[in-house]
DNA sequence: ATGCCTGTCTGGGACAGA
């Protein structure tokens, strides 16, 4: 079974990106971020066309995660995270498909930093630690996959240089802090487990040239918790995706679980 | 040193992204 994770920056413009990349990797759950659409104009029809069911939680102009099952209606568990009525972002849905628990989150990016931006990161990740800390002892196989917007270490397989990015939210302590935290309830990091040595990038700059010359940062990640960590065999990046014509600054990450 | 691109909402320019 594969699960795929990918920050499709804008659902409209990315359509037909999206659908291709449907037909031609065929992913059993497909979690998408940063739909930039509300949830009256989500396009249902094309991607049901495709042959998937799917949930989302739109809003307009930011944010938005959805999650896509093949030939199956996801069944929803919970939109938003715990703690915080007032919280408007769009940013975690939650369901169960075949059994299976999956999580589509899109961790606030946080900058600039300091500031409020990046005080509603942290908190916004605490909130999820919290939440994540039920699921992992919950009994069945789950999986949080999504934008995590951080870069766990400086080491080229994480982030062709850090010099330009010392300032930026996605590399401080605070935040490499809480994904250890999170990581310390038990979850395996699927990329880098299976590829402890390699560079996987998920996300490349639209400017500066970042694409071609690789300058990449790997911050989107796929969390396992034990039960589900005993089937994974494989994970990858879908790194072409990058290179097409129109694409997102994002490319998609997967796993196959036997 | 810097959103230098890109998407969205809008209707031109601002905001957000990382």
């Amino acid at each position: 079974m594969k699960i795929a994770t990918f920050n499709v920056n804008g659902i409209t413009s990315r359509l037909p990106r999206l659908l291709e990349w449907l037909e031609e990797v065929s992913p059993d759950i497909a979690c998408l971020q940063e739909l930039k659409t509300s949830d009256a104009t989500f396009p249902q029809l094309a991607i049901q066309g495709a042959g998937y069911g799917a949930i989302w939680h739109g809003q307009k102009g930011f944010n938005g995660v959805a999650i896509l099952a093949k030939g199956a209606d996801p069944q929803e568990r919970r939109r938003g995270l715990p703690n915080d009525p007032d919280d408007t972002h769009s940013r975690y849905l939650e369901a169960s498909v075949n059994g299976l628990i999956v999580g589509s989150i899109y961790l606030p990016n946080g900058n600039p930093q300091p500031g409020p931006k990046f005080d509603y990161k942290l908190a916004w990740f605490q909130r999820l630690i919290d939440h994540a800390a039920q699921l992992y002892d919950c009994g069945d196989e789950v999986v949080l996959v999504g934008d995590y917007n951080v870069v766990p270490t400086d080491n080229v397989h994480d982030i062709y240089s850090p010099r330009s990015y010392l300032a930026d939210a996605l590399l401080q302590p605070e935040t490499r802090a809480a994904w250890r935290q999170l990581l310390e309830q038990g979850w395996t990091d699927a990329i880098h487990t299976l590829h402890p040595d390699a560079a996987m990038y998920t996300y490349w700059d639209y400017f500066r040239n970042r694409w071609p010359r690789d300058a990449g940062l790997r911050i989107d990640h796929l969390l396992l918790n034990a039960k589900a960590a005993t089937r994974l065999k494989e994970a990858g990046v879908d790194k072409a995706m990058r290179g097409r014509e129109k694409p997102s600054d994002h490319a998609p990450a997967w796993i196959l679980l036997a």
